[in-house]
DNA sequence: TTAACTGTATTATCCGTATTAGTACAGTTA
DNA sequence: TAACTGTACTAATACGGATAATACAGTTAA
């Protein structure tokens, strides 16, 4: 379910994080969904389960969790609502874009690249 | 030239690279310009030479400058031209748009997003 | 030639923080 | 009751970013 690179310099917890908050926002889990508990989670990881106290932690404050005492942690329902974080990607793609502009990437290749993943809407 | 946020988590010399690079990278540097030294650009910006050398080291290792002992560090002519660089970006905004579009941005908005900032080609 | 600049290298130290470790408490559930 | 849950707290460790202080060799201009 989550896969830990330790070759990856960012924090333990914040890879958590950002797996847990992909798994939640894609749907992939379902509102209210159970997630592993905080001990589980840091024994299939292998890890202190301080470390995943924080990632949940730090997931509630940001509205994509809740956690219940003695019951458990859940996806919320209506996560990622307040766009915040929406606005932070956009604005991080925004960048990317520029970059790849200067790199020679052309404005047809980056609208096939939208194309390509594009599927529902 | 540079500025610095110590606000932001990442490392002072990763974001002097990610500044450096853009510059170079933008053309707003031309080829075989003198960057600041490393005394001198440590100076401006208030931090150690150390970590002014770091990032330069880095960056002639990735190809975006050059350096001669005794005379200066140079931006190179064919910055970022292997394409693993812009390999890592296409990525990233792969990763990018597809979390948004979960969070509800529709394929108008990532377009609009991408006519913004189109100008030339 | 001298003085002041350049990049480069080395070593030691400080400090913040990620992570671990160990323990404890209270609510939940079978 | 026993085993689970989240939560809280303190202490110790480890690592990496950043600083500090030098030193050396090549370049350049006075």
């Amino acid at each position: 379910m989550i896969s830990l690179n330790y070759r990856d310099s960012r924090p333990i917890y914040e890879q958590i994080k950002d797996e847990l908050r992909k798994l939640i926002v894609t749907g992939a889990m379902s509102a209210d969904e159970k997630l592993p508990s905080v001990r589980a989670l840091a024994s299939q990881l292998a890890i202190n389960p301080n470390t995943i106290q924080r990632a949940y932690n730090e997931l509630e404050s940001e509205g994509y969790i809740y956690s219940v005492p003695g019951k458990g942690s859940f996806a919320s329902a209506d996560a990622g609502t307040d766009g915040a974080r929406k606005e932070e990607l956009l604005a991080k793609v925004q960048e990317l874009v520029k970059e790849l502009r200067y790199l020679g990437v052309t404005h047809e290749d980056l609208l096939a690249l939208l194309e390509e993943g594009k599927e529902h809407d």
